[in-house]
DNA sequence: GTGGTCTAGACCACT
DNA sequence: GTGGTCTAGACCACA
């Protein structure tokens, strides 16, 4: 196992990473990912973990399968998760991190400085 | 059952809703909060579900049980609470909410509209 | 409430408390000791805990109530609970202290070291 | 059941006693533990039972949990189970101990004895 | 198979 | 009345 929270599920975490790699640009249009067994190997997981996982990713249509030849990403890929993403972002993520700010006192400036001394990371 | 999300614990979220019962000041210091029976009651949950939602208070210090007489409010309790909050808020919730920023590029301006928006609610 | 352990009975620690003044000599044989109502302000715990706890120390025979006047500390009392305390000291508390002992590798010589450090006390 | 004293929690004795296993060698740093299933069967206690006793383990550190596959000895087990029960050895036993014997007129040789005693067993 | 959560209901000790 | 513990049995998600 390598490095995953114990407070969701795994074949979950790795359906977000997935999304992650297609939109920090590792994965492009048509690229094949990493075959069930490989990937189950590689991060010491069940390889029905990563049939879960990859079952999300093909049920959204991020990646389609083609049979014996290992999963794709799909043209539409990239827009399918920033629309489902920033849905998320804008209508759960803001409101929730905004009622967290009011209840701990913390204002938008001490947000800001974070983000600018990050932002050189 | 009153109102709980099903995608946590039913515990884990009246442990949540008692700190900030707590944070907002319905309870102080020394105060006594409701019995584990009339909580059920009130919620509509089992004994077992709010003795674990207490447990979790008991074991961070925020309250306290007095044998046959109930549970009380911690002196610290507001402390303890708001120092587990800011250090889950910035070290956790910051770093994951910029990460999201910088993958769907959404801007801080837009985050910063949204607080504006969102502050005269 | 004054300074009572939490994994343990009221009453018997209070019990106890009882035992350990007769065995010091603070109340001999005779001696009428606090009332309910006094040691349970004093103490600030329930009426019916004090009771509860003189209750033990009447039916061991180490007090004696006479009706309005009191509680006194019975002629055999030290006996009692001497003889009482020495078989749970040899029979229970040792066995157990040479378990715990064994198994965290604490040597004799180190319990002789606290108890002459300790003894100056 | 199986021989569990009265006078204690079940689950905590069961807490007590994988303790005591690890610091036995019987389970060593990354072994698995039996089931919940397994050991509420084996020891005829309610899986709850089992359960509560394993919280205790988590919540300190001793084991840790991989869904679906088990509960696991940590890496520093042994260690958080040592220090956990000198502390309350040095700090809580010995100081009862000696008061005990003080109390009851037992001196340091008696006790040694019984050590010697008991020794050869 | 595994752990995690929840319910219903019970009994006990303590206040 | 209160908290603390235990049982029996259930359902779910995960591997």
């Amino acid at each position: 196992m390598t490095d995953f929270r114990q407070d969701k599920a795994i074949y979950l975490q790795m359906y977000e990473g997935a999304c992650d790699d297609i939109l920090s640009g590792r994965y492009g249009p048509g690229d094949r990912i990493p075959s069930v067994r490989e990937l189950s190997e590689r991060l010491e997981v069940n390889t029905n973990t990563v049939v879960r996982a990859y079952d999300q990713l093909v049920r959204r249509g991020i990646v389609h399968t083609r049979r014996g030849m290992g999963y794709f990403v799909s043209e539409q890929a990239r827009e399918l998760i920033l629309a489902d993403r920033r849905r998320e972002f804008m209508d759960e993520r803001l409101p929730e991190l905004f009622r967290q700010m009011r209840l701990l006192g913390i204002s938008m400036e001490t947000v800001e400085e974070q983000w600018k001394g990050r932002s050189g990371k």
